[in-house]
DNA sequence: TCTGGGGTCCTAGGACCC
DNA sequence: TCTGGGGTCCTAGGACCC
């Protein structure tokens, strides 16, 4: 069996952890730059704010039902991912961590267990250790550990938080209830072309042939839909070393000059330089694009992009950026206002296992100066060390009002208690 | 004024090889 | 009437996830 465990409303309940007295109230957690909604509590959903809503066309929503705003704070939700992360990796012999709020557990040979004690015991554990709530779902494919998830987290008072899917009647029942656009792996497109031949619930779905379910939706429907039918086809995953890093963000104002953009893009590859180097790779290509504010139809639009193969795979700030500049020349256009950059970094090879070319190649010395330099940026805080060529003033510039403090992994950010 | 960020996988078609 | 057959690799675009 596996089971599905995921955080309900993760970052909002992240924070009320640290606020109690927000508990009942409407929360909204704001994307980048405050821009719009990514999470919401369920009061501020029963309120009618939509997923994505735009922040600015919604402050006298805000207003009007008091609704707690935040800022994101993604040093406070990745430390708490961690904490509840390492609570339910003790429940199960293998896990498999599919985002920052959720997880499947395999419970491979624990056939003698009660699972439904089991998941009872998971609910209340990381509910008192970290004060985050979550939902559980076991059933014996993953797909269908998702089904169960949704109906406990849909019903958490009948099902205390955890549902199982193990008999053939509780499967048809839970797929006919599930309606075929919620079903994982079923996106806008499918769902519309699955509605069009008459699939209105998960059960249709997998009364269709595997041959149109291939031709319209590639194998991977072909394998959600056994998995549907309750045979095991999609596979736990092992954490693989990332294929691609991005680091791209929306600026709080337009961009005219050359000279501001840079700085920015130069940032955006220290950061990826950074990532790469922690999982110890080299890459042999970047993309780096540049864009206008798409959604101002009163302003001329730009897209600049341009993929840089290397001349040799390097890790080193220095030498990356280097590269990214040249490459912003090549696309930077004089007259636009710029509102989004961005870089991402891919074809990535160990960095034990780097082929020298026979003219160029990345700088040796470089190695032991990044080593160096991490070392003091992870000691100091991040970006103590910077390129000249890197803004100097200020680290952040995106508009963050509302950001609760790093509780947990900032010692001024700690919490009194006065007793 | 104002609209997020970071990933993965699959497929079709073109270019190329012998 | 008829124009070989069997491959690989790369890329762009589309779909999906959180």
């Amino acid at each position: 069996m596996y089971a599905l465990v995921d955080c309900n409303n993760f970052y909002a309940s992240c924070e009320r952890v640290f606020r109690p007295e927000l508990i009942g109230k409407p929360i909204v957690v704001l994307s980048n730059n405050d821009g719009a909604v990514i999470a919401r509590s369920n009061e501020a959903k029963e309120i009618g704010i939509p997923m994505g809503a735009v922040a600015f066309q919604y402050e006298q929503m805000f207003r009007e039902h008091q609704v707690e705003v935040f800022s994101a704070n993604f040093a406070l939700y990745g430390d708490m991912s961690h904490r509840v992360m390492s609570i339910l990796q003790q429940f199960a012999p293998e896990m498999e961590i599919y985002s920052i709020d959720e997880a499947f557990l395999l419970f491979k040979g624990c056939e003698k267990f009660d699972l439904k004690v089991l998941g009872d015991k998971m609910v209340s554990q990381v509910r008192q250790w970290t004060g985050i709530p979550i939902s559980v779902g076991f059933a014996p494919s993953k797909a269908l550990a998702k089904v169960a998830n949704r109906i406990a987290k849909k019903y958490p008072v009948q099902t205390n938080s955890c549902h199982i899917i193990q008999s053939e009647e509780s499967r048809l029942k839970a797929l006919k209830w599930l309606k075929i656009e919620d079903v994982w792996g079923v996106g806008r497109q499918h769902a519309k072309r699955l509605c069009h031949v008459g699939v209105k619930t998960a059960f249709d779905f997998t009364q269709l042939s595997d041959a149109w379910v291939r031709r319209n939706m590639s194998v991977l429907g072909v394998r959600l839909k056994h998995d549907l039918l309750g045979i095991p086809t999609i596979q736990m995953e092992e954490v693989n070393p990332k294929k691609s890093i991005t680091t791209s963000r929306s600026f709080e104002r337009n961009l005219v000059e050359f000279e501001e953009v840079k700085e920015r893009v130069v940032t955006f590859m220290v950061m990826c330089a950074e990532k790469l180097r922690k999982q110890n790779s080299c890459c042999n290509s970047f993309y780096l694009f540049l864009k206008t504010n798409s959604h101002r139809q009163d302003l001329e639009q730009y897209r600049g992009a341009t993929l840089v193969n290397l001349p040799y795979p390097s890790n080193s700030t220095l030498e990356l950026v280097h590269f990214a500049t040249e490459a912003l020349k090549t696309i930077f256009r004089k007259g636009f206002r710029y509102k989004k950059a961005g870089v991402i970094i891919m074809d990535f090879i160990p960095e034990d296992k780097v082929q020298l070319t026979l003219f160029e190649n990345s700088n040796p010395r470089h190695h032991e100066l990044m080593k160096t330099l991490d070392e003091v940026n992870t000691k100091l805080g991040q970006q103590k060390i910077k390129l000249a060529s890197q803004d100097q003033r200020r680290v952040w510039k995106m508009k963050q009002e509302k950001k609760s403090p790093s509780y947990t992994t900032k010692v001024q950010d700690l919490i009194n208690i006065v007793v």
